[in-house]
DNA sequence: TAAACATATGAATATGTATTCAAGTATTAA
DNA sequence: TTAATACTTGAATACATATTCATATGTTTA
């Protein structure tokens, strides 16, 4: 039984903006990409350095940097042979850190 | 060929949080996930009442309670018959907004 | 031009997981 | 206690997707 009538969808935000946020958390929610989004938050870096860093091959970090590109989470920039990778925008950061904060939280000791 | 020797890894994130900030956010990833979190963000509300609101089944929806309750992003509270969900804290809240911020933000016209 | 390097991409596969259905547990009311 | 309601859970299935391998494209140098 429904405890009250709903008003509808009373949320900041838009539902239409739903399957857009699922899919760019979906994509922050694989170790390897999420560790690729790390490695070129705060200055460009090349996808060989990438894969030397975090030791993925070079191929399945390309297959990865697409998909976040097309989610415009990061941006290409080439230099010579290199394609160097940044973070789109500040607020990727934010919402890392934010979740970083989350997990830090002191573990509710059931109090009350 | 790596362009210059990385200092192993100048993060902020510390390399031991990554898998689980990639399992909450593989959490959000999923629209009927996000949409229940949405749906208990501000104020505790029922299993059923998030089912009968967004209309998915109850066990579905159940189902994802025990996952987002097992990464406690929400926090389950009895009330007779009926169990009502809450989300945990308020980090939840701002990754999402940071998030949204995200979506919104001017789609790069490729200048410079 | 050809060769070497850096990155990208398509196909195949293996693994994960969202959803459904049926049955189980918990709480209240009769 | 039995019945009804609210929620949970396990198993099965269908679908998505991370990773690998082989190959292709783009860029510089010889």
């Amino acid at each position: 039984m429904t405890t009250k009538k709903q008003p509808s969808t009373p949320q900041l935000i838009p539902e239409e903006l739903v399957p857009q946020l699922a899919d760019l958390f979906s994509l922050m929610g694989d170790t390897s990409r999420l560790r690729i989004i790390l490695s070129c938050l705060h200055e460009p870096i090349s996808v060989s350095d990438i894969a030397n860093q975090l030791k993925l091959s070079q191929s399945l970090v390309s297959h990865h940097l697409r998909l976040l590109k097309a989610a415009r989470m990061v941006r290409p920039e080439r230099r010579g042979k290199q394609v160097f990778y940044v973070a789109a925008d500040r607020h990727v950061q934010c919402v890392i850190e934010d979740m970083a904060e989350h997990v830090s939280e002191p573990h509710g000791v059931e109090e009350e």
